[in-house]
DNA sequence: TTTTTATAACACCTTTTGGTTTCGTGTTTA
DNA sequence: TAAACACGAAACCAAAAGGTGTTATAAAAA
């Protein structure tokens, strides 16, 4: 119910430094192409299909205003990478307690 | 610091669903590269290479026993992830604060 | 010692990714 | 209306990703 068959996933939307670096320029406020494309080494075109990927995601959501087009940050689906994440933080701790046990019960194993 | 540049990151690492499943699997407890592939519809090589992507990013690290190769989950490379999703979070309130100062302060807004 | 098992290392192939340039379309502005 | 601007779409390209099968090597078992 939460996952309406997008093209791209978020895990695969933020895999590449150049998105993350544009999820972080839109956080701080709404950006046309141009404006975010001055931010970057690279073609306004090739920012443009990165913002298609994170559109495909629902990372960013754009609308027209005139003649440009101005992306917002969604940042909504990003929880399914907390609870993705979540999942392994249970593991982590239990590691970190197991060393800790480990660490206290035998201080030299030689 | 703590990043030693290692030729895979743990976002890059993560975006394969293939991958995602390895690392659930191994939170269960070690297994060996044979005991990892029966779990996929993949020949044992492409296991193989998953899962030196995994460890190029910290994400597992590998112990021989006798002829076989002991593959471990190693979850601490995700408190990167975490990190980069705290940014995001206060963003993320932030925006639900608005929408709910919104909705509380103009029923309808037509 | 021979065979089987577990894996690593190659060589190779196909698809996807990330980038480019070019061209077309709609929107302001002069 | 003409020029400048912002963007989308298409064609193209190189490199990386994800997969395969084959071969080599070391350990365990027969």
């Amino acid at each position: 119910m939460s996952a309406p068959a997008l093209k791209h996933d978020v895990f695969q939307a933020i895999a590449d430094p150049t998105r993350r670096s544009v999820l972080q320029l839109l956080a701080q406020h709404d950006m046309p192409i141009v404006a975010i494309s001055e931010n970057f080494p690279l073609s306004r075109t090739a920012i443009n299909k990165h913002l298609h990927i994170l559109s495909d995601a629902g990372l960013v959501s754009s609308r027209r205003v005139g003649r440009e087009t101005r992306y917002r940050l969604q940042p909504e689906p990003l929880a399914e990478l907390k609870d993705w994440l979540a999942f392994f933080e249970t593991y982590w701790h239990d590691r970190l307690s197991l060393l800790k046990d480990f660490v206290e019960k035998e201080p030299d194993p030689q």
